[in-house]
DNA sequence: GTCTATATCGGGATAGAC
DNA sequence: GTCTATCCCGATATAGAC
């Protein structure tokens, strides 16, 4: 619910009746809405975001490589749809909570940014992170801005948008592995 | 107010200080805290969204006509950094006020799917439409995602990002001419 | 048109029985 | 642990003076 709803626009009551119990039970084991609120996020950011690190840590990728980390990770955005527009929603509202999750998933931003150093990107005319950020965007957005795309540009036909998404993986693929060989 | 915190999040208190009048007067012209959220997103989509039908209506782009579409629709997002994932969040909370606002704006999405049929693209091995939404991903989702992207890859160096972007803007043209070309 | 004061209600949180 | 009943505050909305 606070994935479909935000954390204002959802009632302790709709979450209590989801989940069959009352208000009152739910208060005693979260104590709080925002407590409740916090589980749920860093439950959902745990697999996201060790990923988006996964995905970029040790040498930049060969073309090979590059091809893994892609199916891995749009299969993840295929399972959770709405996950990566909720963890942006969260994050613009909440900013500290992220460095307090990535201190608490040992992620070091510095080891990040120095990782973009190896391998063989280092003699791309670009920051290698145009790289990384354009196949996250490339992913992601077609997913946040759904309802926005399909009704726009595919007359709200829900099938076709999914033919699309389907052929997109491909498309995705082929326009990161030509780019990282350019 | 809308757009930082959401049609949920922002109280009417808020906006009344912020105009430097009351709530009382804030109802006596808007009538509802409904009305007042739908006159701000209206005003708000309107030009974003003439713009995304303008720039794939008429011929497909040639790669000339492209270059100036990717320059003005670039420059709308930087003067707007916050609109983009505001008309997300808000469509997804109500995807029926976005079908009425493009019956009122006059915007008919067969016209717009029948327009990718034109010009130079049709030659293209994946449907057009693939290139429109890269070109939309892009350029939206490093604001979007703005404060994420900013934190995990750059060490929340605004500044840093800052140039990320700027640097950008011809990453992106260059991609989208390079796909066209291909 | 603009204000103060107030009605009304919804929702988070708690008390207390079982 | 789980429930019902209730407190209490904050937010939308309105009444009514000026």
């Amino acid at each position: 619910m606070f994935i479909r709803k935000g954390m204002d626009g959802t009632r302790m009551q709709e979450i209590a009746d989801e989940a069959g119990i009352n208000k009152a039970l739910l208060h005693y084991y979260f104590r709080s809405k925002d407590k409740l609120f916090e589980a749920v996020f860093r439950s959902i950011i745990g697999g996201f975001f060790s990923s988006i690190a996964g995905a970029i840590t040790g040498e930049m990728p060969t073309v090979e490589k590059a091809d893994f980390i892609i199916t891995h990770y749009i299969r993840m955005i295929e399972e959770n749809p709405f996950a990566p527009q909720f963890i942006i929603n969260e994050i613009n509202r909440n900013p500290q909570m992220l460095r307090d999750i990535m201190l608490s998933f040992n992620i070091n931003p510095k080891h990040l940014v120095q990782s973009f150093d190896n391998g063989q990107t280092r003699k791309l005319p670009f920051d290698p992170r145009q790289f990384v950020i354009t196949f996250l965007s490339m992913s992601i957005f077609p997913y946040a801005a759904r309802n926005l795309l399909q009704m726009v540009y595919f007359e709200d036909d829900k099938e076709a948008y999914n033919r699309f998404l389907e052929e997109r993986k491909l498309f995705i693929k082929q326009m990161i592995i030509k780019m990282l060989e350019a």
